[in-house]
Order: structure tokens, then sequence, then C-alpha cells
DNA sequence: CGCATAGTTGAACTCTCTCAACAGCCGTGG
DNA sequence: CCACGGCTGTTGAGAGAGTTCAACTATGCG
């Protein structure tokens, strides 16, 4: 299984679309992934601690087994984008530059695995499928991507976070979500401030739209609710 | 030449870029693309109508000859996203389903290329070259996507403002932009009100970084300046 | 000439940010 | 065992960037 790409990251979440849709040879991809995981090299990564910095060089390809990933990028200021958070089973660090264009960093204690890109270069040369793979999962990423940029241009902060739970559970597919993220990591991956994501967290608690038990447990309690408020309803 | 990818766009940029890097295959992909062409059907678009609409059957890949199209979103209360703006040589409406996740207008009288998407299916199913250079097309895009994340998420309206024009002046290679859409399109592109947008440049205006001759022709006065500001220095 | 559309400018407002204080949790060390 | 410091999260009050509402100008087209 080969992945040279974008600096981008693959959702398992993606990848069951892909294979629900059109494409034949993604549950083939898939199923070569046991192999394949046996093939890379497994690191455990302690909380908070780099994977790879913005600028290094985009030598491996990474798949995250246990924990969660974000990938950032800073402004020379200090301001921070938050590009992606990765859970067991998702794929990052895919490129097709020289250089990373992100950083990623463990957001908990995280066990990845990994494999030099080159091997993902020559498996994606031979396997023609595999190109075909590739295309509509950065299909997938873009559309994503166009989401998000409606989200940060023309959504309010609540629908900015009610969008982000129904994303989160989506991923999680169930309606009692982990968010092994601080508040400072929402509030960047959707352009607003720590203060404002907990104003507005407890203020959806307060309308029991959700539930929330310590920092890191969310339950949601009325998904319609939650849905309509992401859409702007 | 074939295109199946998800609802997304090539700049000829972009195209210029793949060119200058690694992949020797896209000068050739680019040698075919007047036989390409003298293909497709041409269509003349009158400035505001649309060529399709979101919902639409995803049956053609556009390319722009002259003039300029807009790719654009809509939430449920009217608020609107701008994902793209397309000018002569770049391609549009290249999408991996069935029906179209955008709306393309004609954001002034414009010359547009089509071809059926079964043909581009087809070259792109036959020759390897071609689904390499659309993954670098599409990481190209996703890099871009991030970057307009980046601004819509932490820059602030002068920023984009600035970001908007050094992009728009690459677009064009030169110091003098011409700006066929309307500022309701920028602000909609930039996550902005009008009025912003008009505030803006000139005040841009006023502190000599660009100059002003009616609504559509910008110039660049200091680019140093403007990006700097661009990037929040 | 009149009307519609696009752009600019002004003034008031508001959503979110900024600054600040405080609370809760956790690991460390006395 | 508790005290302490550091970090994260919450809450409050004030400030500000950008929006909203509104008036006015300019341009183009019938």
């Amino acid at each position: 299984m080969e992945m040279r790409v974008a600096e981008t990251n693959l959702h398992r979440a993606h990848t069951q679309a892909a294979r629900r849709g059109s494409l034949p040879e993604s549950a083939q991809v898939e199923a070569g992934s046991e192999a394949l995981d046996r093939r890379g090299m497994r690191s455990v990564i302690t909380r908070g601690s780099a994977i790879f910095y913005e600028g290094d060089p985009a030598d491996w390809v990474y798949k995250v087994v246990s924990g969660a990933v974000r990938t950032s990028k800073l402004m020379a200021d200090g301001r921070r984008y938050i590009a992606d958070f990765l859970f067991p089973g998702d794929f990052f660090g895919l490129n097709d530059r020289t250089y990373r264009t992100f950083t990623a960093e463990a957001i908990c204690d995280a066990i990845i695995v990994r494999w030099p890109r080159h091997v993902f270069d020559g498996a994606v040369a031979d396997d023609p499928r595999l190109g075909r793979f590739l295309l509509t999962m950065l299909c997938g990423g873009l559309s994503v991507a166009h989401d998000r940029m409606l989200l940060l241009g023309r959504k309010t902060a609540v629908e900015r976070i009610a969008s982000f739970l129904v994303e989160m559970a989506a991923r999680e597919s169930r309606d009692r979500i982990e968010l092994p993220m601080t508040r400072a990591d929402i509030a960047d991956y959707l352009g607003l401030t720590v203060e404002t994501v907990s104003r507005i967290l407890t203020q959806l608690k307060t309308d029991r739209v959700i539930q929330l038990a310590g920092p890191t447990h969310v339950t949601i309690l009325d998904e319609a609710a939650l849905r309509g408020i992401a859409e702007g309803g």
C-alpha cells in the first residue's frame, strides 16, 4: 500500500466511506493493511512531544495505532492553525514535497507505525488501483477542507463548536465523545479562543444539548438540535 | 487528458508549478492540451449566469477560455462561501461525485470549453502519468486550502485582503491586477463583509501600498509591504 | 432621464477577544 | 499526608475588530 500525496491525512472514516462508495479496490487496499502494519516500525510517543516539525525532511509516512495526534502550523508571531486531529487508524504525513509543511505532535501518549516513504512510492507506482484509491482519498480531503473553510469564514462560534462535536461524534461513531485535545487545540482548530470554546461548551450544557463530565468527556443529549445549530438552523 | 477528481479546480499557475517541479510528464500532459481543446465543446456564458448548480449531475469537466468564473456554496439562510475564482487556462468542475457540490457562475461574460466526464475518466485509466499528474495537482490544491484555512481562522481583515491581492497578483503574474469579481464576491471568499473589504482597500490606498483606478483596477505600489501585511508582519 | 446595481463612507452595535482572577487537577517533594 | 507549583479550564468584565444598518455616490443600462 502506497501513499505519495500532499501533506495530508487519511481518516479511517474516509476509508470506510470509500469502501461504501464506488471503489472496489479500496477493500483490497484495506485487506493488505495488516501485512503492511507488520512491515512498519512502531514508536511510542509521549504526550506533547513532536513526531516531526514543519521544515523537517518528509521521509516517512505514519499511521496512528493508539492515542491521538495533531498537525499544526505556526505564523511568525505565534498564531497557530491546527490542520487536523488524528485517531487510531488514521494515516498522516503523506506528502508530495521533500519537506514537512506541518508539525505533528502527540496529544496524549500514543503509538504510531511508520514506513519509509519510498515503500509507499513504489507501491503506488506498481498498482494503478492504489493511485485511484489515493485520488478518492484526496478528493474526500478536499471536500472536508471546503466544509471547514465555510465554517471558518461564515459560521458563528456556537455553530463551529456544534459542527466540531458532530464531526468528532461521527469519527468515534457514537454519542459519547472523548476529547483528548485541550481547549486551546480546539480553539486553534476552529479559529476561536480558549475562553470562547469554554463558554460555548458550558452554554450548550446549560441548554441541555450536551452533557459534560470533566473536560474530556462529552455526551450528546440532543443530536438533532446539535446538527441544527451546526447548520445555522 | 483526463481528470476524475473531487469537486476541485486546477489553476494554470499550479500546472506551471508542476512543470517547474519534479514531474516530467506534466509537460507532456500540457503538450496534449491543444488537441484536447479542439475536442471540447465551446460555450459563451453571459455575466452572472450559472454553468452548473450545486446538486446538478456532474457530467462535464470545464476549462475557462476567457472571462472569469466563481464556484460557491450557500448555507440554508443565504450565507455564501466562495470556493474559488477561475481564470483563463484554469480547469473546474472536476469531481469524484455524481452530483455537484458547488455552483459555478460566470463573473463576467466568459467562454468555456467542456468535455464529457467519461472522456477524462478514460484517459486517466489509460495513462498512469495522468494519474500521477492529477495527484500532484490535488496535493497543490490541498496545500492552498490549508493556507486559506489559516487565513480564515487566524488572520485579520487587512491580512486577508493583503493575502488576496498577493494571490491575485501571482495568478496574473504582474503588479497590475484586474478584479472582475464584485466586492461581495471578495467578501465571501475571505470571510468578511462588503463594507470591510471596501474600507480596507481604501485604507491600503491611503497608506500608499496599492493604487485604485475604479473598482476593478488595482496596482500594487509596495509589494514588500503588502506581503509583510499578508503574513502579519 | 430614471432605475437598478455596485461601491463607499458613517455611526452604532455586537460578537468575540483580551485581560484578569479563580478553581480544579495532578505530580512532586517536603 | 498535605503543601506547593504548574497547567488546564472556567468565569467575569471591559475592549475592540468587524458587522449591521443606513445614507449617499457612482456607474451602467433601458
